[in-house]
DNA sequence: ATCGTAATATGATTTCAATCATATGTTGCC
DNA sequence: GGCAACATATGATTGAAATCATATTACGAT
């Protein structure tokens, strides 16, 4: 996220936001406004089934932003419902459409999002893969094993139990070193 | 992807190129040329571990373009290698970053970014879910049952005998409708 | 028409990761 | 220093999805 795109567009045009556990930001058929970054706090987006069961699109954490499609669109078909207190900008959807006339803010705006959508399909791949062991594997080559084992458990969705499992596998095979409690990497 | 990005791009900067399976578009470590948009046939990107193991980061299929974020990077960490042989299009580096001086282009590749990133992650967020009948449900939801029940297990990342399994027990509870065989939709 | 292939559909069995249980180590805090 | 909370670490048990097996149906090719 080096050079934020965000940076390039007028700080008249943002708009800060300030909510509560449980406030929503934007709800599902809404004529949309533009983007959201969040600075700090949590926010899911959530989409309601007919049924009333509703179930999560995605979980903005701080320092990333969502809800870009909308400025796309007329319509954006999920709740934003703060699940952690915390600051948000928004970003008028005219302002963003104005400022792709912006070079400087297109290319890092395709720049941002080609690296996230890269990121994403990676996750895919790797989270697709069956076997624990295997899985393990993938996350430590593509370098996800940053922080904490239940922190890298969380992102290859699979329980810590099980990545300490395939851990110690791994170094009682010599493919990967643990030289002190909680350290692991690959062999060179 | 109905206003292509890659149609504000002048044809002359449209390079065709043509490969039989097997054969590697690009290697990992190569300095990087540009985008490729696949027409037909299917291409892989591939890592190599430091043990000669490779993974495949991403599977592009007809229709879709990979190697994006090559564009804005020195190097890119993949091979891309052609598993069903096919027309590629190669987009030269420095066309795709004149464009963005094109607001039109800017907003058309700002748009497919933004739509491709939004549906990546409800896919993690998909695939996330542990139960297979919930999962299958998600699925249902959010209108991934096109074609047939096999490319739809192969997208939700379950056997096609889980999504058989679940499809059933939802129209015996009549959450689900099966006019005819293979014909799945929820109720309304 | 019929042959072969693939999709649909379910039942039986196996596998493997989640869960539960438990222990130790680490960190921050009053 | 001692306690609480959490991370690390493993073993035992369970449960759910994969796999295997087997029909039936659909569809295109010859």
């Amino acid at each position: 996220m080096l050079p934020n795109p965000y940076d390039h567009i007028p700080s008249s045009a943002l708009r800060p936001i300030s909510g509560a556990v449980g406030d929503t930001v934007f709800h599902q058929g809404d004529p949309t406004h533009g983007l959201y970054v969040v600075q700090t706090g949590r926010v899911h987006l959530e989409r309601v089934d007919p049924d009333g069961e509703r179930f999560i699109i995605h979980r903005a954490q701080a320092g990333t932003s969502f809800a870009e499609a909308s400025v796309f669109s007329e319509v954006y078909h999920c709740d934003a419902v703060i699940v952690e207190a915390g600051a948000l900008i928004r970003i008028d959807k005219a302002s963003v459409l104005a400022a792709f006339a912006d070079p400087a803010f297109a290319r890092a705006y395709g720049r941002q999002a080609a690296q996230q959508i890269q990121a994403q399909r990676q996750m895919l791949e790797i989270v697709g893969i069956r076997r624990a062991e295997d899985r393990v594997m993938a996350g430590l080559i593509a370098g996800l094993l940053e922080g904490s084992i239940v922190e890298f458990a969380a992102r290859l969705q699979l329980s810590h139990e099980a990545i300490y499992r395939a851990l110690r596998k791994f170094v009682q095979d010599g493919r990967v070193m643990n030289p002190s409690r909680g350290i692991y990497h690959l062999h060179p």
